[in-house]
DNA sequence: CTATATTTGTTTACATGGAAACATTACAAA
DNA sequence: TTTGTAATGTTTCCATGTAAACAAATATAG
């Protein structure tokens, strides 16, 4: 007599049962799926999402105070002490402790910082076009309108 | 002659650039909100989420492989073996070795994490409906679809 | 003014998660 | 068979990020 042999199920058979309609839950996985596509897509380079995002925010906003980047990025300050650290020794930030209030430190783009960042803007944020889309361009532009209400970011339609 | 002093910015006044339109950010923002809110509501209980997503899967799909487990939840291989003996010291999760694979592990809740889980069920899948809502129930409903669709996860309508 | 509280950044210890190398088992080719 | 290849889980080491305690500077209450 035979056995009958339990069939063993895949990934994509497994029943989520009410994660299917959780948002941290969907959020994470679209969230891990974009971070393989850009380390796929963008590995070669050294670039991070997370560190081009802090050198885009001092980039765009000089003299910005190490806690209000933070806070901006939701970050902790304690990680963000470490972050610039590495900055510094790279060589791309500056710090400086403005005479006004000095507990603050604010960051400045390096010449080289500055270079490093003009030079790999465009693969930086052009690299989401260059995927194979996994929605059309309405429901992308609705996503990214509904995140940004959904995380407090909607301040006019910046570039 | 009054020096003028640069104005310092707070958090919600920095110019995210085009951080604005790029979908890792706003992922990643949202999911951090998402885990913060989490963590406020339900923080006393020991709970957390991909803890509890774990014990859901294996709730829903006894004797799942551990591997299978993994790529579902997009979690490292390496990961899940840590996870899952935690489980295991805590009596939520047994492990068998099946006689069709030598090498692979199935899963199963014990008694203890059947009731684990049923304990904790509805404290945490309706937590997301005892938080200040950001969204609308209709755009909640959108984005929740959009993010399916993102993650290739649309198979029927699960509960 | 002085005492207290708050803000800002740092340090240290820990938690979470991945990369690479490995052992065991299964499968495929000859 | 036997030899090579792939799948599965584990281990070790490292990267990323947080929590808590701290030091220095500033703000606030009397």
């Amino acid at each position: 007599m035979d056995q009958v042999i339990a069939p063993v199920i895949t990934a994509d058979q497994v029943d989520v049962g009410p994660l299917h309609g959780n948002l941290g839950f969907l959020l994470r996985m679209a969230q891990l799926q974009v971070y393989e596509d850009f380390y796929a897509d963008l590995g070669e380079y050294g670039l991070k999402p997370g560190e081009f995002s802090v050198l885009t925010l001092i980039y765009k906003n000089p003299h910005i105070r190490q806690g209000v980047l933070a806070r901006r990025l939701m970050i902790k300050r304690a990680h963000m002490t470490k972050l610039i650290r590495v900055f510094e020794d790279r060589g791309h930030v500056s710090r400086t402790i403005p005479d006004e209030d000095r507990r603050a430190v604010e960051l400045e783009l390096t010449a080289d910082g500055l270079k490093f960042v003009e030079t790999n803007w465009d693969r930086f944020y052009d690299h989401e076009k260059a995927q194979t889309p996994r929605l059309t361009p309405a429901e992308e532009k609705q996503m990214l309108g509904l995140l940004r209400k959904f995380v407090d970011l909607e301040q006019g339609d910046a570039q």
